[in-house]
DNA sequence: ACTAAATACATAGCATGTTATGTATTTTAT
DNA sequence: ATAAAATACATAACATGCTATGTATTTAGT
């Protein structure tokens, strides 16, 4: 008797569904002014909190070089204003502009959107199985990183 | 009574885990001088098959050009060749170089490796259950796009 | 007090993927 | 037979994310 061979394809899987959700809150995203990865920022901004990159890397669960670049391209586009710490001059504090607040007012709704296609023919409780064992999965790939 | 809220995290849950499996698979491709976007070309000329672009596209779920840019940057690299098929001068036929296939032979035990890892913890009927509801969603997603 | 380490952010260079569009070539329809 | 549609691939421009590295600034250690 042999051990199981795993599924290989579950990377596949992963990354693929991923990218197809991207897809789709791209295109319900576009006509309201925003992008996909913007997500967490809106998400942590929304309600005209003031935070720091470190933060919202974290919170993005993105490097640190990656949440640069994308506030680079907020700022650049009008959603985000920084500036400079006075307490500690390394440190930017970042908020949403008035326009970035007004944006990010739709994310929610749209996020809603974009789980009811994705959970389409999923009975709640698959549903929360789903979401518990990706939550499972992510910490073990977190963990061997 | 109201309907249950949708689980708004499932964007963030699917596409950060892709992205963590893609970061396993680059730790252990790297080394072995492949990358994790060239998966699906190994795995679909890895016996020294002979196939064209649009049918690697398809094979990979990715779009057109992006397999075009894959497959420049391979080779260059000099993992894989290409000719014009002389039946129909618009079609290159696409196989992995000599290098290319020696190279493609340790694809599969890395992908088991990895979904090894990806697994840890759980039960085989687990691992069923998450394959299927992925695959479930990543159809629905591919259905309203 | 002052050097060394740590921290926060920026930048460079790249891979991967997307949409939009261009260019041959082949097929279809009249 | 030929103009029009379809097909296969390439290219441009961009977003997102990565690793590696640079640059201030702050904190710690002696």
């Amino acid at each position: 008797m042999r051990t199981q061979a795993p599924c290989l394809s579950i990377g596949f899987l992963a990354t693929t569904t991923g990218r197809l959700f991207t897809r789709l809150m791209e295109q319900k995203l576009k006509p309201a002014g925003m992008r996909a990865g913007q997500i967490p920022v809106f998400l942590a901004l929304g309600k005209g909190e003031i935070l720091n990159q470190k933060y919202l890397a974290e919170f993005a669960g993105i490097e640190q070089p990656g949440m640069a670049t994308l506030l680079a391209r907020m700022e650049r586009d009008g959603l985000i204003e920084r500036e400079t710490d006075p307490n500690d001059k390394r440190v930017s504090q970042i908020r949403l502009t008035p326009d970035g607040l007004m944006k990010g007012q739709k994310i929610i709704p749209i996020m809603e959107e974009a789980s009811k296609e994705a959970f389409k023919g999923f009975t709640p409780l698959e549903r929360d199985i789903l979401i518990t064992l990706l939550e499972r999965m992510s910490s073990s790939l977190e963990r061997c990183l």
